[in-house]
DNA sequence: ACCCTAACCTGAACGCCGTTCAGGTCCCCG
DNA sequence: CGGGGACCTGAACGGCGTTCAGGTTAGGGT
């Protein structure tokens, strides 16, 4: 009965992901919530990587996370890290997508044009933005993790602390800064 | 007939991690390896992510990575990083222990004694330790991954491109030293 | 009006995975 | 010599990604 597009499989892999965890993202259970036997989604994407790459570059893209953006280095990262933020286990599905190489390419893009901003030689401002992106991931992805296991039970937390992840950016970024000028 | 302690779990653990891949490191084989039955092997480890920290703190133990190490920030990420190299799919197995909170992290403290070591304050140095660690973690995963992929068949690689480890770690440095005497 | 092609899907299986559990054996300590 | 703990077996459970031969259906060309 039910006719779906690639567009449709990914979208409804995305609302997957964010109501039940990367764990729970399994073929059968998106074939299910599809209305549609496993093997259906083989037409769509040759194996479950595949699809993870489609996913996390839909998840960037809803994030607004394009090169094109005018921001400097700070909001460019902020933005990303938002968008993974937006969805349960982002960082981790962009991180195992780039892994891979099958995805999730906008966000080094996103930092690279920003840092490319800055007066900086090729060189330098590739492996800032290198460096940029595996920190925003880590951060961002322990954070996740962290937080979802403090919303399942465990009232015992932290009183929600203040994240040092701008400090951890403003790092890297007073390193850039000072290897320019000095 | 065979009769094993954790520590010859462990051992042989990182053995097929090293021969195999994580992605072969499965209860199953590892089992087969020691010659046992896959069920023996919860007598040792609840399940298999304890199993998989343990692995990940051996790792870094043979890789000498301790907190008392006399080295600088710059050392100690070298450190870190060899002992990660050292062993198949090590950054990964690594990073995934320490977000499980059951290993690796000796990483982390052999980062924040060396970071420990500068005159900068608490906060400020946990948060460069924290940064490291990602970047560490996240480099050499990368580094590992696309190396294992080029020793396998891929010949058409780029000619062992020099790695930017070096540039990045020294970009945060730089940008510590610029935050304490700035 | 027809057919044909491509897109989309089914049904059934294959071989793997982590994990559980009741029960067996063997060594060491008292 | 008895008992207990450490270590292991055998057999299963449910779930996973993936494959494949074949069925259905929509839509454009003639």
């Amino acid at each position: 009965m039910p006719r779906h597009r690639r567009t449709d499989v990914v979208a409804r892999a995305v609302d997957v992901l964010d109501r039940y965890g990367l764990a729970d993202l399994t073929m059968r259970r998106l074939a299910a919530e599809l209305d549609v036997r496993p093997s259906a989604l083989y037409h769509h994407f040759p194996d479950k990587q595949h699809l993870l790459g489609a996913v996390a570059d839909a998840l960037l893209a809803r994030g607004a996370v394009a090169p094109t953006d005018g921001d400097d280095v700070e909001a460019a990262c902020r933005r990303v890290r938002d968008a993974l933020l937006a969805y349960r286990d982002g960082a981790e599905v962009v991180a195992t997508a780039l892994a891979f190489g099958l995805g999730g390419s906008a966000a080094y893009d996103a930092l690279a044009a920003a840092v490319a901003r800055e007066q900086v030689d090729d060189r330098l401002g590739r492996t800032a933005a290198r460096a940029l992106l595996h920190l925003v991931l880590g951060h961002t992805g322990e954070e996740q993790t962290h937080l979802q296991a403090h919303s399942a039970g465990a009232l015992a937390g932290d009183p929600r602390r203040t994240s040092d992840f701008g400090a951890a950016v403003g790092l890297v970024v007073a390193g850039l800064r000072a290897s320019v000028s000095g």
